[in-house]
DNA sequence: GCCGTTTTCGGCCCGACTGTTTTCAGTCG
């Protein structure tokens, strides 16, 4: 998949053209170029073969004569003379915070700083300082930024940033002035990592109460580190979790609180295409409203600022610019799939295995939770760290929930099991255990790091067998820790289609498999998405909204999910793979 | 470099905070 690469390549010049100093909407162009290839699923050489390419949006004629050059040779020359311009790790200066391309070519053009240790090196000795347009303070700031980079793990996981957003919440309730409070940004839009947590406040009128809160949240216990403050704006490293997790808390008065939860939920590239919409309609829209000519016109609403732009409303989870406001536009958004709509879990581990509850605790927990149903999916056999179940336990595990079942009061069990992909593509468990059971899942466990023909071929294969109803966690990924399988995603998804499997969203954190982009090429080639939580504790089955989260990102709809039906339907599903 | 239900040329989103400045540039989101 070279799409990574190429992305990474505009990018770069979008990087070394902003030192250079030349035309800020050229280079603009170069970026939305990286993005648009940076987001594309599925391989770009197929779409180039195919002459999709150019209806992508930001790309023009020159960028398709580029990616064509990068296709056929590997190369780009307009990158490698660019390259050739500057020192090669000029570039990565502007990783730092608070150094920007203006930044990085004034230390380079008079002190000759070429790399992260150079510039270091130039603040130590105080030349930093004395440049004009510098100073001590910004010598100072660039010292801390490089600190924070060199011990900085970059993004963080959705579950933390949701124990840190918990915690500043918590906080601000209790002071006084403090009106409302939002998560927006990433986090609102639910990215499968976020960079820092935004926080939106109302307060009441008066500067003054801007300036309390943001005051009080810089000062709380839980703070690290101020990186910015002002009446309206407070920027600050926060403890949480165990980890240094980057807080942005924006103030603003309750008759902009709508506007400012749009603005500052992004993400910005979709923003950009609604302020586009705003200038064409002679409006200006910003973070404190709609407004024609200098009166308001819409502000304390969300909803109302799309609708006066005459568009319908757009859920966070779409905002990334991938068609959304064109389809808001025509009246053609999906309707999204909803916790609510959600009637089971198809992913969790008990202690048979390596949970560490027993299936009537996680019957209980599933009550609590409205569930008509949940699947108890134990290991299999070959993945022995996890404790897989022999083909005897889980022979004695599905009798035990078939009398459970009878028991049970308004929940059905189901019987699975998330079986092993051996290497070779075969199941772990033989066909006739496997005919025993309502729906079973198979999952890769081991040799993810092999190449992509043969962790392909794989997957593809396990989908092959009747019996398996659906792909656990399909890539294998573990964000922050191990790189998805190379796996050929359209061959995996056409093939889905082809064998009627349906696919997971692991809702787990560290997992979020499929992911959103993914979830919307399955989607749109007819495949079933299951949302499993993987939960190897009653506790963990409250993961399943990530999992919505991240397929409702792909567009999807109640009708895409198997978790929206009931379980006499879902075990109709899974039968209808079988032999009759 | 890209784009067009006013346009094939002439536009291209907007404001807060900081630090360095006597009025603004740079960076960030």
């Amino acid at each position: 998949m070279k799409n990574k690469i190429i992305s990474a390549l505009f990018d770069q010049m979008a990087d070394i053209m902003e030192i250079l100093g030349e035309d800020r909407f050229r280079i603009n162009s170069y970026r939305k170029v990286a993005r648009v290839i940076g987001d594309i699923p599925t391989d770009i050489e197929n779409l180039l073969a195919a002459g999709q390419l150019t209806k992508m949006p930001g790309i023009g004629k020159s960028s398709l004569a580029k990616i064509e050059e990068f296709a056929g040779t590997g190369a780009i020359a307009a990158h490698q003379e660019l390259l050739a311009r500057i020192p090669p790790e000029l570039p990565e200066l502007l990783t730092i915070p608070g150094v920007g391309p203006k930044g990085v070519k004034a230390v380079y053009d008079q002190l000759n700083v070429t790399s992260i240790a150079g510039l270091k090196a130039a603040i130590e000795d105080g030349s930093v300082a004395g440049l004009a347009g510098f100073g001590d303070k910004k010598a100072a700031a660039i010292a801390r930024g490089i600190a924070f980079l060199e011990k900085s793990t970059g993004r963080i996981r959705i579950d933390q940033a949701l124990g840190a957003a918990e915690l500043v919440r918590g906080f601000l309730l209790d002071v006084s002035g403090m009106l409302r409070i939002r998560t927006a940004g990433s986090l609102r839009r639910r990215v499968e990592t976020i960079g820092d947590v935004d926080m939106l406040v109302a307060n009441q009128a008066g500067r003054e109460a801007g300036e309390r809160i943001i005051q009080a949240f810089t000062d709380a216990v839980f703070v690290r580190e101020v990186l910015a403050s002002g009446p309206t704006k407070g920027s600050a490293i926060i403890e949480a979790g165990g980890i240094g997790v980057h807080v942005d808390v924006r103030v603003v008065p309750e008759e902009s609180f709508g506007a400012a939860a749009q603005y500052f939920t992004g993400s910005k590239e979709h923003n950009v295409r609604l302020r586009e919409i705003a200038v064409k309609a002679k409006l200006k829209l910003n973070e404190y409203g709609l407004f024609k000519a200098d009166k308001m016109i819409s502000g304390p609403i969300e909803e109302e600022i799309y609708q006066k732009l005459g568009l319908d409303y757009v859920s966070p989870l779409l905002r990334e610019d991938r068609g959304e406001v064109q389809a808001a536009k025509e009246h053609s958004l999906p309707e999204l799939i909803q916790l609510g709509d959600v009637k089971g879990d198809f992913h969790m581990h008990t202690i048979a295995s390596d949970g560490n509850c027993d299936v009537s605790e996680l019957v209980e927990a599933a009550k609590k939770l409205g569930y008509e149903y949940i699947c108890i999916t134990d290991h299999s056999k070959s993945s022995v760290i996890a404790n897989g179940l022999s083909a005897k336990q889980l022979a004695q595990q599905i009798k035990q929930i078939r009398k459970l079942n009878e028991k049970a009061k308004g929940i059905t069990i189901l019987a699975g099991s998330e079986v092993d992909i051996l290497a070779n593509g075969k199941m772990d468990f033989d066909d006739e255990l496997l005919a025993e059971l309502d729906f079973v899942i198979a999952s890769v466990h081991s040799g993810l790091a092999g190449p992509r023909e043969k962790v392909t071929t794989r997957t593809l294969k396990a989908m092959d067998s009747p019996y398996v109803n659906c792909i656990g966690h399909p890539t294998g990924r573990l964000i922050g820790q191990r790189e998805a399988m190379d796996l050929d995603m359209a061959a995996v998804i056409k093939h889905a289609a082809e064998t009627n499997t349906a696919l997971e969203v692991n809702a787990n954190p560290w997992r979020l498999d499929l992911k959103d982009t993914h979830c919307r090429m399955a989607i749109e080639a007819g495949v079933r998405l299951v949302i499993g939580t993987d939960a190897h504790s009653t506790d963990g089955l409250g993961l399943m909204g990530l999992g919505v989260a991240t397929a409702a990102r792909g567009w999807a709809t109640k009708a895409d999910v198997l978790n929206t039906i009931s379980p006499a339907k879902i075990r109709r599903w899974a039968r209808s793979k079988r032999p009759k």
